[in-house]
DNA sequence: TAAAAATACTCCATAGGTATTTTAT
DNA sequence: ATAAAATACCTATGGAGTATTTTTA
């Protein structure tokens, strides 16, 4: 689990949108969406929900996305 | 910047010692020392200071142990 | 002079990209 | 029919190990 993709977490939960996502990120689309799912296995839950036409963000992502962005921000504050 | 990264550098708290930290880290000596200072230069700051004989946490360093202790902790509740 | 970290080198796993397919509206 | 995510396939970067060298107490 690295920063790069907590990170991508957030964009998306953002965008609700995996190119739009993957672009802001400066990252292909299939990566980004690669990054995203084993975030999603490495911790367990389903954050995202997706049909062909829409991302929303699940109960429990939401509350995971909450905890993403402290630590994201935890971590970013470690840099001098 | 990685969980396993920041578990190293608490485990080389603990310890105090590359050899044996990399031991309980199941990873050879020199990709710990590799891990370690990429830490330290992606964050700017040297957690650890090293002499042939013993390795001393900076000043600096105990501030950022603590928030990396935070962190890990965050990352590993994370989980289901 | 010896204990311990750092380097040099090689190999392999996985991050990443492009092209294509699948899916569901 | 089409917008959007997932898969297949390939390349390249960086993570990892072993052997060796450097460092300083």
């Amino acid at each position: 689990m690295d920063l790069e993709s907590l990170r991508y977490a957030l964009t998306l939960a953002d965008e609700l949108h995996f190119g739009r996502s993957a672009a802001r990120s400066h990252i292909s689309e299939p990566q980004f969406g690669r990054r995203i799912r084993q975030l999603e296995a490495h911790i367990g839950i389903r954050i995202f929900a997706r049909t062909s036409r829409r991302v929303t963000i699940t109960t429990e992502g939401s509350e995971v996305l909450t905890r993403i962005r402290q630590i994201v921000d935890a971590m970013e504050a470690l840099r001098r």
